[in-house]
DNA sequence: TGTTCATATGAACCATTGTTCACATGAACT
DNA sequence: AGTTCATGTGAACAATGGTTCATATGAACA
């Protein structure tokens, strides 16, 4: 069943990304091998490497592309929003409900966690999104919304909160929490 | 049997766990190696197996060790409080402190999150955290001092906070907070 | 029809690694 | 002295896994 043009090639391609996409999140980067991705994918092991360079450049697609899609969703979700306790609300809900609705995205960039290679690119995506939040939290003080804070440091501990719900993702279901939950605790505050 | 070597052997022993939570610590569990884990100790490859009976032995005695140890911590540093507030002050502060000082430990137990083995003992730990904390946020509602809430809910948050801290040792030093500014929020919020 | 080349194959290569085992050592005891 | 046994050695085994390469196929085109 094989095509032999330019059409095929692509197609092969990208049912070898999706496929190693479920290998990855199920077995992480090191247990993953290429003799069951290119099985799943109904190619031989020696075709993989006609698309990918090698296991790491098949890793580092995936997560990129992966990157990608959630700071395209983050910008979308984010775009008309001028009042900061909407942001906050938007920003935290899309969070939470991405990571719950994508959890083979979410293992595949975290089921790892202290990979020298991709480490880079995942950095500067999380220090992205603590730009964001702190940007939500200067503007909310600025419009007289929030109390006055240092809006980086408030900023890190919001971010602490949704990479720990990350975490429950993938190991601890136990532990995940609701979004109006989470917001409450963040505006109000658990004093009286 | 009260036999001579018996001194020598239990000192080997600690060598070989005090060298192995560095390796695995840098390495993680999949990448350490025993022969790098049996050279650092000063020991062949067959004299580690004397001590445990595989790999997987020797990681789950180190990290049990180390979840044994913050337990103990955590008794102690909890033990005449009755005050919430001061409750909440001090689990938190501690466990930021703990995480920061204590780096090898945090990578042992979180370098790889998905593990098979040695999840279950990790997820009871968590699971004996969040209780801690919902019976100080639980205390906290009937004492007055905290507003109503779910106790339970309220307490997945913060300790999802706490992951994202560790998380963040192991990963991005940029993102860790101060144990204040993450009292602050907690207990006042963003809201004027 | 014959040539070309993107696509595809999978055995083989090579390095790595957990584990075992036959064997050594030397202190304690008889 | 000799025996015992905890302690220790490292070569060898077996399994795994990333990667390569000689080889095959067939669609497109001359």
């Amino acid at each position: 069943m094989v095509h032999m043009n330019n059409r095929s090639g692509t197609e092969t391609k990208k049912r070898i990304l999706q496929v190693a996409a479920e290998v990855f999140a199920e077995y992480g980067y090191a247990e993953a091998n290429m003799r069951l991705i290119s099985r799943s994918a109904g190619i031989s092991v020696g075709g993989l490497y006609l698309y990918f360079k090698d296991k790491e450049d098949l890793y580092l697609t995936l997560m990129n592309e992966s990157l990608d899609y959630i700071n395209q969703k983050t910008r979308d979700a984010l775009k008309d929003t001028h009042d900061p306790i909407e942001a906050i609300t938007s920003l935290i809900t899309l969070s939470v409900n991405y990571a719950k609705t994508n959890r083979e995205r979410i293992l595949l960039q975290g089921r790892e966690l202290g990979f020298s290679f991709g480490l880079e690119v995942k950095k500067k995506f999380f220090k992205e999104r603590r730009r964001l939040i702190e940007e939500i939290i200067r503007d909310g003080v600025a419009k007289g919304v929030f109390r006055s804070c240092d809006p980086a440091e408030k900023a890190k501990i919001i971010f602490s909160l949704l990479r720990g719900f990350v975490v429950s993702i993938i190991i601890d279901d136990e532990a995940l929490f609701a979004a109006e939950e989470c917001l409450d605790l963040i505006l109000n505050g658990l004093l009286k």
